[in-house]
DNA sequence: GTCTATAGCAGGATAGAC
DNA sequence: GTCTATCCTGCTATAGAC
């Protein structure tokens, strides 16, 4: 069973990682973790920076499913249905993707370590949080072709909506360490107001 | 000239911790910018994590000067003027703040030290985020009793209108390093845009 | 009070046995 | 391929001269 150890290292430093921070986790630590030495882990991953790069790179994929999840959820809209109550639920999804504690200790991670590993962060932003802004622009662009919405420009469409639901939560849970999650009742209710005012169903003048 | 010391490392310090991170800042490090012995750094700051403390809490009186400018922006508002305008400029002078690159390189060391030190990130985000978001509530809550705009709840206005305009370049600029800061012409654009869809100007239904 | 020198220790990375 | 043992560097913090 040589094979998964490659795995069972790569999750070991990913929660000490996680936890951590990368400087404060020891190759040592990550070795006894996943209960090899430290040989093995530098056989497989040459040095403690390219375990790191491995990692984050990897995890950004599950931003590549909720992206899809939302696409595929704003193109089933017919022509029929209100948009209101599809995009409260997806405001809903969202907010409570992003702010599961796992996703925001990985992006206290990157954003910590920005400075020494710019290339990463850079690649870890354009496929996760940039990816799905994507997803958002392109589903907007379509409602707004079969007349649902009125958009002028699906991208900043995207942006209101994405920080009109996130913002104030999502700033707040990157200084908040253990990060305390929303309850039900408090994503319902920022996810309710957001596709108010997004929809400028409230004039505020 | 003794008493001057002690600025003199804070701000070789703070130069560091900014650029480098705090891990990466050996004490070595800011002795030798500072031109004094590090038995000297040692003798006014007690340990690295006090001296850490310190400078992150101090650079947080910024904000403070920040929120009283807004303060005041807004209370001069009288019932003849329009608000429109008025956003507009506040939401430039907010987005150039913010879009600092040091003021962008002491939120990424403080989220990335967050796990390691809990206390300091709260400080932080009570004083300088969460501070600025309060006197924008102020703000609007004043506008609104004047019937210069409608607002249910002045905090969540100022939640909208704050990540409207910050959301996305503030997202971006923390994961790219070196920062690029926006244009005036970016500056603009943005700040125009979130003013419209704050004010509810237009429908998108 | 400030410097030079150093203790004491932990980290990343490697050598060599098996 | 994997482990144990080890090298070397660099760190925080302190001791002791001046």
């Amino acid at each position: 069973m040589t094979a998964g150890k490659r795995e069972v290292i790569v999750r070991a430093a990913t929660e000490l990682f996680l936890r951590q921070g990368y400087q404060a986790t020891s190759t040592e630590q990550i070795a006894a973790a996943a209960a090899v030495s430290k040989q093995t882990v530098y056989s497989r991953f040459g040095d403690k920076e390219s375990l790191f790069r491995e990692i984050v790179l990897g995890v950004a994929a599950t931003a590549e499913a909720f992206a899809a999840d939302l696409t595929s959820s704003l193109a089933d809209v017919s022509e029929k249905q209100e948009v209101a109550p599809v995009l409260r639920a997806l405001a809903r999804r969202y907010l409570a993707a992003v702010m599961d504690p796992q996703v925001l200790a990985l992006r206290r991670l990157v954003i910590g370590e920005a400075a020494r590993f710019p290339e990463v962060a850079a690649a870890y932003y354009d496929r996760s949080p940039a990816r799905v802004l994507a997803a958002l622009a392109d589903g907007f662009g379509r409602l707004a072709d079969v007349g649902l919405i009125t958009v002028d420009d699906p991208r900043r469409a995207a942006d209101d909506f994405a920080f009109l639901v996130l913002g104030r939560p999502l700033d707040h849970g990157m200084f908040h360490v253990p990060a305390t999650a929303p309850s039900d009742a408090e994503i319902g209710a920022t996810a309710d107001h957001a596709v108010e005012v997004f929809l400028g169903c409230a004039s505020r003048m």
